[in-house]
DNA sequence: TTCTCTGCAAATAATTTGCACCCAT
DNA sequence: ATGGGTGCAAATTATTTGCAGAGAA
């Protein structure tokens, strides 16, 4: 399966990357749009797809309801499985975030990290 | 608006905690239905979220499709809103992870931070 | 030409909500 | 008794898929 650079796949790649946000499919759906009317909601959530299993933009897991797309493929403390989306917890040093520092992979073959942090964003604290 | 402990509420506690898993809400359901033949797989959603405001629980943001429960309330790098979503990008020292070494929160009011792995966990592996 | 890709609409999957009745406090 | 909680069914929200035609390689 080889990969066709086509109008529409082009517009949501350049879009996201010019937005330099992390945006849903169909917050990207509505900025594509402007540009290409007729493009098809479905098509952006098939390129989101395409796109990061090519590499060329990244797929964030934390969520709270819509995925969300990262403008640059990134690398990036639970441990969870790609394919069946399983989680396990696992054991490491805080101070020494180092994929060869964990204490046990439970069996897992570990393909990156990430680390994470949650807050309050300015905006909501102003609405509060 | 005070919490009542209902059998329901108990039993969706007691069985998350005895799974010692991360659960997703329909896997958590099947486990009750069990014990409780006639609860409401919207009782499970409306509890796991109750119990996780409270505190009980642990709601995970790492997600494939479906929301994931954690059995302990845990503490837990991307950082992103938990009202909004929205997500932003923060830099850390990767080896230096503590809340007070992060380089700039970006106006968000940090409530905690985890560190999350990828892979791909045994069984997956053996499937391939 | 040949396949991947697209738009459209319908289908799924995950989660939420309205409502009338129930029960923990 | 009373206000939060429950079951049921219907509604939403997010994402995926079948299909026939379009267009990149």
């Amino acid at each position: 399966m080889q990969l066709r650079m086509t109008n529409q796949r082009e517009l949501i790649l350049r879009e996201l990357q010019k937005s330099k946000k992390h945006l849903s499919a169909d917050e990207l759906y509505e900025r594509v749009k402007r540009v290409m009317p007729r493009i098809s909601l479905a098509t952006v959530y098939r390129n989101l797809e395409t796109l990061s299993e090519a590499g060329l933009i990244g797929k964030l897991e934390i969520s709270g309801r819509q995925k969300r797309f990262d403008y640059e493929p990134e690398a990036h403390d639970h441990i969870y499985c790609v394919q069946c989306h399983r989680v396990d917890n696992i054991a490491i040093d805080r101070k020494q975030v180092e994929t060869d520092k964990i204490e046990s992979t439970r069996g897992y073959r570990v393909t990156g990290f990430r680390v994470e942090f949650a807050g309050i964003c300015p905006s909501c604290r102003n609405k509060k």
